[in-house]
DNA sequence: TTGTAAGCGTTATCAT
DNA sequence: ATGATAACGCTTACAA
């Protein structure tokens, strides 16, 4: 019992027969009598052998693992995805690998040495400049692209923004809620860009005025709660408030409402708020948050499946998924607590 | 450009020297003449050359990646202790390989399978049983547990929890609140466990009598609203309520905040209630939620730290890491919501 | 049906 | 200081 398990050697020596046919069996592939399978077989079970993943794969140039690279695995949007690609991914007998870039200035060599360890990677969000997904792309590495634009021959997975934005903004208008206020950085992230985008749609379609520039926040709770109160305060002073926030996510909009709070200002009926995700505390504030909800874990197993079919089916056009997501009518707009759901 | 950089035999054949030369250049080990290094160090650069992770691995018996077990992604705690070690561990210039057990029937052999992949393990909670731990403990594989007790020779990290829940009962008794039922499954971690016999502990040192047995309960917020439920439904019945529910963590917590807003029922003013962990949300549900704060990033830092010592430094007497916990006073216990935060 | 042997891309031990 | 070369543990033609 020396450290690892038996060879396969050992295996072939217990068994009387050569490495090639302990291979076969343990494969299942090649034409094994069934006597031979059998004691081979027993072999096996009796020394406890299981194949060197790494010796496999460097004879068989695969992996059988597959990598995700995330900015930050704060908050639940990138755990959630990071689930839901591990779940599907590990179903079909893959080991994943994680990384997460901090925004560090080695990003680039760690994601190369992702790629070496693995058959494909999920790369969320802006994590990589796009001459590294080309590169990649260049060295045949398969790569999913989630809540980026294509680049390259990349698939790409995401959920829609600009329609569910307009939908959104529609809905507040609805409300009688005219002076709106974005919050968030179009620069950051793509999704925030196309959620921009058709807040800009909406008023653009309802012959409103283009409205005031983005109120600049990054995805935390802590940066939208700082953004939003400094506006609200200066808004108490004289400014004026605005009649609705539509945050760029869920956790600047936990923010905007703990603000509000601080300077008791009353959601939804001085000022309307909404998030973006649906993530499990927007049913748990109160008010309950109206939000955009979209499939977090589904993003995630969806990307595992699209990097599965093309490390094992070989497709090599590439494919671009564009998920659904559904308005969630909460209390913080205006509607009644017990809102339904429109998808 | 095929697949794949260069391999180590066309940088050798490059730079016109022996594939053993260029090892000790790219390992920077071996003693290598300072102009022949410069040259090598030039055909690597301008081949792009990156050894084969595998390939290195296989000859040298070492991953450079260390894995980490857990039971299920979902909600903060295990997201952010995962966060923690993987910053950890890729700080440390090692990839980073994730398994979730999800309560699968395979977890054995996947479990084994990401032993081969790894240079050691930490494994979270109950993941997995004490055989395994002792079998991978066999083969030599470090092992580090995680908010368990010790198995064999096995390092462990874990946050306070016994003394930690006799604070806070006590800080409840302060209040004037005697009859406490505790939320959770003691049988279903240790951690919960350990909560609970601090909640016993602290009956048994102020001379109470004991108190009842726990409403039993999955970690979940879900799982909390519906004990939670259906415990005060009973109680409005006639049954009496509790005065105070001491839940084993903050999304029972939350369940339970859930359960007596649906049922009319004051918190805290009729019902106390607490949690445990401190995730994000604690602090912004209202009423903010009492709680016990544990370093969650950290727990999961510190583990990468242990590991790293075993398979670096070579240590082999098991050490065990006790985290301290702290106090968060907040408005759910009956407290102002200003609350202090006690260490 | 089974075995032999040539890789896979490194590291590491000897020679030189 | 450098170069051969034998491992490392497997897969996979190719032979037998």
């Amino acid at each position: 019992m020396p450290k690892g398990s038996a060879t396969i050697y050992q295996v072939a020596q217990h068994a009387g027969v050569s490495i090639a046919t302990v291979s076969r069996v343990q494969r299942g592939n090649g034409p094994v009598a069934a006597d031979t399978r059998a004691r081979v077989a027993r072999s096996i079970k009796s020394l406890d052998y299981r194949p060197s993943p790494n010796a496999r794969s460097l004879a068989a140039s695969r992996h059988d693992a597959s990598g995700i690279v995330f900015p930050d695995l704060s908050g639940p949007y990138y755990s959630e995805v990071i689930y839901g690609f591990e779940r599907e991914t590990v179903e079909a007998r893959n080991s994943v690998l994680i990384l997460g870039t901090h925004g560090r200035e080695r990003a680039d060599d760690l994601v190369h040495d992702l790629a070496a360890r693995v058959d494909g990677l999920v790369i969320m969000g802006r994590t990589v400049p796009d001459r590294l997904v080309a590169e990649l792309g260049r060295m045949k590495v398969p790569v999913v692209l989630l809540a980026r634009p294509a680049v390259d021959g990349a698939d790409t997975v995401l959920a829609e923004n600009r329609n569910s934005a307009v939908d959104l903004v529609r809905h507040l208008f609805g409300h009688g809620l005219d002076d709106l206020l974005f919050v968030g950085d179009p620069d950051a992230s793509p999704d925030a860009a196309e959620r921009w985008a058709g807040f800009l749609d909406a008023h653009r379609l309802t012959g409103r005025p283009r409205p005031a520039p983005p109120l600049v926040s990054d995805f935390t709770e802590g940066g939208g709660h700082a953004a939003v109160r400094g506006r609200l305060s200066a808004g108490l002073d004289g400014r004026g408030l605005p009649a609705g926030l539509v945050c760029a996510n869920d956790e600047i909009a936990l923010g905007a409402l703990r603000a509000a709070r601080d300077l008791g200002i009353q959601v939804p009926d001085q000022l309307a708020i909404t998030g973006w995700d649906d993530i499990p505390v927007a049913a748990l504030v109160s008010p309950t948050l109206t939000t955009v909800r979209q499939p977090m874990r589904e993003l995630g197993s969806i990307a595992a499946v699209l990097l599965a079919e093309r490390i094992s089916a070989g497709r090599v056009e590439p494919r671009h998924v564009l998920l659904p997501t559904s308005l969630v009518l909460r209390a913080s707009c205006g509607c009644q607590a017990l809102g339904g759901e429109i998808s």
